[in-house]
DNA sequence: CAAAAATAATAGTAATACTATTAATACTGC
DNA sequence: GCAGTATTAATAGTATTACTATTATTTTTG
């Protein structure tokens, strides 16, 4: 994985940024120390000003890179998003049943990331916080069709498609492999967000075994009732 | 229905308010002219500035009603979530069959809300659109711990406990009926979203029986086969 | 009708999300 | 090695936001 990764180059869409952040020594600065920030002080309350400080550069500099610290949060999400399909095509690959394919999937995508699967400048495990909590907010915006039409959503819609093509090889007369892939990957994030924030509506832990558990089962007795019922 | 409601008041928590709106024409008016408003500009462009100039009143005024507009869009999530469960009570009262009792409180959740189901001053209509969009804004922060403490998500959460017991009544020994209840909720939302916004993502359309037909099979098919499983 | 409460009118502040300008530095091709 | 170009630093400035404060006026209530 790590090795792979190493000489793959992540696709970002090139509409989120004005000059490409792994371009450059700085760039990469910025990836890296946004991610810091945006986890330390919420995206809220993270602006160019303090990233600036907090890289020794002026505000003015970041804005060579990013529009703006919405595009910097899409970029970065985007960023996970492809980074989380490989993964996941990595976990499936060689893997001839459908089922297991599933398995493994959810398997990946629940998984908490931990430290000693970073690469690069960017720090995997700060970063799915990140998306937990920040992730919903880059879509929920009036902006939404607009920055949709222009693609900026492309590496979140490719791990969705891969999803349903694992859910279509399962059962082909199921009706809604999207729904069920789009819900599969947002429950993941609200649920880990209650389990530690609001653990009175939700069963699971700070261990991932019960949220998997979770997933697969609600998953695979979908699947296996879905095609009869609707 | 409405009789009913006309006569109960939607208990909202103090703390969410500095001056009850429901207590005078000008805090009613605040509230139904910030329901239009933050679904005209989004959240985020939604300012107390505009709301003032909306209903012909000073900023500070309004800031005598709410602390800020966080506090706010909290007021009318909250709004939200009791006026629902009502609809969920009187949806499963005199119900013996559980199973019956969650169908029926699946299609409550999941109906699109229209206009005749008004009453008062609050648009539900309108109001629905906004905790689509808006409300995990509200929960998504760097402050819900001590928000969440202070009990400012307790109609939330008296939802969540109802559904809950439904669920258990269906099969006492699924063992996660809390996830299950918050994954229905809050997959409703992004599910009804991505039908408006990226309708590659799902396979919802306009129509909220695709939707009700998803949600009621998930949560049936989990519970059959859950027991089991887990 | 007086006192208290609510609202209007207005002003002011620190921070945010930028844009603009110029100066210094680094990098590239010949 | 140097001219030209691109990049970054340093600084300043602007409109807007999210408030707080003060005083005047109106409304409510006892």
């Amino acid at each position: 994985m790590r090795e792979l990764l190493g000489s793959l180059k992540i696709q970002i869409p090139e509409q989120l940024y004005v000059k490409d952040p792994d371009s450059s020594d700085l760039g990469r600065k910025i990836i890296e120390t946004s991610i810091i920030l945006i986890e330390d002080l919420g995206f809220e309350s993270f602006t160019f000003k303090k990233l600036g400080t907090a890289i020794g550069s002026p505000e003015s500099t970041i804005y060579r890179y990013f529009e703006n610290k919405h595009k910097l949060l899409l970029y970065l999400i985007s960023w996970y998003w492809a980074w989380l399909e490989y993964k996941v095509a990595f976990a499936t690959a060689n893997v001839n049943n459908c089922e297991d394919q599933l398995k493994n999937s959810i398997r990946v995508i629940c998984e908490t990331v931990t430290q000693d699967q970073n690469f690069s400048h960017v720090n995997e495990e700060v970063l799915q916080r990140i998306v937990i909590s920040e992730s919903s907010k880059a879509f929920l915006t009036k902006e939404i069709d607009a920055e949709n039409k222009n693609g900026y959503f492309k590496n979140y819609k490719n791990l969705i498609e891969r999803l349903v093509r694992i859910i279509s090889g399962i059962s082909s007369d199921f009706e809604q492999p999207r729904t069920l892939a789009s819900t599969l990957l947002e429950a993941n994030h609200l649920q880990k967000f209650f389990g530690v924030h609001m653990p009175s509506i939700t069963d699971i832990d700070m261990k991932d075994e019960n949220l998997i558990n979770f997933m697969e089962t609600l998953t695979l007795s979908i699947l296996q009732n879905g095609a009869k019922r609707s």
